[in-house]
This record gives structure tokens, sequence and C-alpha cells, in this order.
DNA sequence: CAGGTTGTGAAAAACCTGTGAACGGCCGTA
DNA sequence: TACGGCCGTTCACAGGTTTTTCACAACCTG
């Protein structure tokens, strides 16, 4: 599949080391990518604000909230790939950062060319309509909740939902996920940043948390689904008479199209 | 009946190294990766038809045609991730794989738990990119029928079909396969994750009550039609008038004969 | 018509999720 | 150092839902 040249491609580079930039972003002009170089980190808003199809970011300019932020970049980017390029690291690092949505790690030194690769193998088969993505960029606004995900803050109807950084991450999680299904798996994945055991209730019991903040913070709407056997989906549901008649009415399924020639159903 | 299977992730494991493939197993199982280890490199078929997330794969067995191999098994698993962890390499071979297909290359010695976290930042990759792809062509539509597959809900006539995630995977299988008439061990092993036990009757159960909801939902149309001795084949039908309406008024069927050409559309 | 196959309904078994509460680690304060 | 509050984790149980299993009826095919 060859590549579309109408959308150019785009490369958010967050490094530092200036020798490094300065060859990766030749290897990058000759591979025909258009490329953004930050020499620290913007707020993760800011970069989804570019709209790259790619980010390499050296996660030594992270400073202290570095698994926060990998995460936060990992989530906020949706379809965009996310490569670091490390001094060193460890495995338990590399690991850690996979699970928790790097898409590739690579320790330095490395050759710019293969990171150049890495990032196409990264984006490939990417072809993401940018009309959807043109929302992100705002405070975020879902039923009567309002995200400031720079403050690591939620609203409900203007007042703020007091929620742990678990929580707020869990919510966070799933309003960034546009209404699809998350299982448990990738929500424990994602949020926690290593793989779920077997039998972990974890998550069951923080969307109970959530749950139980935004019903008192925002009466009248539901915001988390359970999916019976897979997980939860975020949406934001205003609840009324019609709500909970939608819930009654397939129970009357058990209907009379069957009764076909059906006599003999004694008992 | 060890109901042990709850995640369907399957890997295929293609290496020789013994030593490296049993330890690698043994993190797979903990991961909770279904995993089959070849010690030579099978056609791509063959693996296509195990349906694995992904393969690693050890480049060393793939013998004179490497890279047309490496090619192939890039074009033909589709969405497939496909992860080599080679012995020793150079920048530029490991380049060229990237560039050809490879999704992720290691080299080793490497730690097993970063390939597995690898081969989880591929996969899962791969199903965002996806759902994505989903989202964007609009969803799947046959006869009344609209599957929304990053919610695991199909709809009939827009109205939500509540399905359970069995019932959902079967009807999704079946739907997917295009008329094709499908064997009960095949859908069983596909939609189950092992293999069909002499004499169940699961896949007879569930047909039933997808078919009892499908008609619930959208009257008027067969979608799930048995072949004697073999299995079920999935293709919308609308049913005519006649048939429908002799069940309410046998007398009247004469009449309705005509109404035929168009049957219930509408609406 | 015989013999295996499939449809059907219901009951039993297995499984999941919601929920409340207890436990232990961590941290700032007295 | 002791204390108390906040958080995340774990557990057990209750209440539902889903899946499996069974027995029998209806059906197809040769």
């Amino acid at each position: 599949m060859s590549r579309t040249d109408k959308s150019p491609r785009k490369v958010v580079v967050v490094d530092d080391d200036s020798g490094f930039v300065t060859v990766l972003c030749k290897r990058l002009e000759q591979a025909e990518w258009q490329h953004v170089v930050l020499r620290s980190m913007p707020p993760a808003e800011e970069i989804a604000a570019m709209r790259p199809a790619a980010i390499v970011v050296n996660p030594s300019l992270l400073g202290a909230g570095y698994w926060e932020l990998l995460q936060t970049l990992g989530e906020s980017l949706g379809s965009v790939g996310l490569v670091v390029c490390s001094e060193q690291s460890t495995v338990a690092q590399r690991v850690r950062g996979l699970r928790m949505g790097v898409d590739d790690w690579i320790g330095k030194p490395c050759h710019p060319e293969e990171v150049v690769a890495r990032v196409e193998a990264v984006t490939r088969r990417h072809r993401r309509v940018e009309a959807d993505a043109a929302a992100d960029a705002g405070p975020l606004t879902m039923g009567e909740l309002e995200f400031r995900i720079d403050r690591y803050e939620v609203l409900a109807a203007g007042r703020p939902v007091d929620l742990t950084k678990r929580e707020y991450e869990l919510l966070l999680l799933l309003a960034r996920s546009d209404g699809r299904v998350l299982p448990r798996e990738d929500i424990y994945q994602r949020v926690w940043g290593y793989a779920m055991a077997r039998g972990d209730r974890s998550v069951d019991v923080f969307v109970r948390k959530v749950r139980h903040k935004l019903e008192a913070a925002s009466p009248g709407w539901q915001y988390v689904h359970t999916h019976f056997g897979i997980g939860y989906r975020f949406d934001p549901e205003p609840n009324d008479a019609s709500a909970t008649l939608s819930l009654v009415a397939p129970a009357a399924v058990e209907d009379s199209a069957v009764d076909t020639a059906a006599p003999l159903v004694a008992q």
C-alpha cells in the first residue's frame, strides 16, 4: 500500500539532544516527513492540536510526572503513534511504557534511519480522517461533565467532582474512547500500566466509585455503562422515563409471533 | 470442561531456539496468551488459518527467501501483527524489515517480558487501527441489520438487538462469512476458541437464540439458514408475504401472494 | 420407515457484576 | 513516634445474567 501524498505526514519530536535531533531531522526530510522539534514537553493537548501522525519523545524531558505523562499522551493521542527514544532504560521501564500505550521504545544510541523506519511502521495503515479529530482542542465536555485536563479535574454542572487520581484516569480514559466498549483488561492495562491478573476486580471497584461520585454530582445522568462479560462504555445519557421503559421493553420479547404451531406445549 | 479460555488472544511463535522459546512460552502463559510454537516456517496461509493476533518469527528460519517471505507474511496476514525476533541484525536489515511490513523488530538477547509487551503493543495498535477503520468505513449492514463493531452491538432497523457476547460473536462470525456455509465445528472453534466436543449442541442452541432475537427485532427476514448435516449459513432474505401471513391468517394467503414485490422493507 | 440431525423449552450450573466492608500502606500532623 | 485520614486493594456475598445441559419433539435423507 503506497502512501497518499495528499495528506502530509507530520511527526513531532520532543528531545533536547541537539546532535541527535539534527541528524534525525535530516533523515526525516529525506523521507518526506514534516517535523516539529520541541525542546521541552508541552501539554498533551498542544501536541494533539498539531495533528501529527506520530510523536517521538525522549522521556527524560517528562520530568517527575513521567508515567502519567506517557499515559496521558497515549490516551489523548488516540491513533497517533507514540515512540519513545530514551537514553538508557531498563526492561521494566520499557515494558511498563509499552503496556501503558507507547507503541515503540528505542534506546539510544540508535541510527536515525531506524527511528524513521519505526515511526513509519507505527503509523503504517493510519489514515485518520481529519474531520473528527478537530474536536479535542478546547476543554472536553460530555453530558454535564467538563474535563479540565491540564488541571486533573472534572466539573459536573460547574461544580468540581472530587476524584482521586486513579478515578480521574479511569474516567478520562473511558470518556476519551468515544463511545467504544473498553474491555476490562484494556482498561487495566492502560490505567494501571501492567497486565491485569485473572480475577482482579479493581476496575469494577473503581467504576463503582466513579459512578457513585458522578451520581452525586450529576444526578439524572448515566455515564458509565456495563457490557456484560466484556467491560465498560462511556456515554452520557440523561435518564428519564423513556430510558426506564426501554429497559423493560426488550424483556417482553417472549411474545406472540412465535406461537406458530405449538399446541402441544403443555406446561 | 476446563473453562480456562477467557481471552481468545493467540500468538504464533516461529523459532527453533528452544531455550528462548521455553522461557517465552512461560511468560506468554502468565500473560494469558494462547500460543503455538513452530520450529520451522510453514506456508503463510497455514499460519493465517490459525487466526493469531500476532506472530513472533526468527528470520533465520526463513531460509533463502528471507525478504520475500517477510513481505509475503506482512501482506497475507493483513491485520495480524508481525514481530521479528532475530539473533543479530544490522540497522539496514531492521530498517528494511520494518519498511516491508514488520511491525516490530527485537534483537536477541532480549527479555521475554519485553517480547510479550511488544507483542501486546503491536496488537493493541492493530486493534485500534481496525476500530478506527471500522468507524470511518461506517457500519457493516446486511439486510435490516447494522453491526457496530466498536460497541459490540447490532441494530435491526435502527433498534438495538440485545445480544449476549456469545450470541454477538456467533452472529458476527456468520455475517462476516459472506454467505458461506460454516460447519458447526468451525463455528465452535472460532467462537469458543477450542475444539468442539462430540455431541455438543451449544452451537445449535445459540443459533436458536440468535434467530429468536432477530425474528423479534427484524420480522420478515431470515438471516441464518440451516444446512443439514453440515452447519449454518448467513444470508439475509426477506420472507415473502405469504409465509408471514400464513401464520396469522391462513385464509388470506391467496390474496396476499401478490405482495411479494415489496416486502416490509420500509420503516 | 429407520436412524441420525436439528429445533425447542426449561432447568441446572457456571459465571459476572454490584456492593459493602475490612485491611494495610502512605503521608502529613500532633 | 503515634495518630488519623486518604487511597488503593482485596474479599465475600447477594443478586442477576449467561452458558451448558437435557429430554423430547420435529425433521431430513436415504
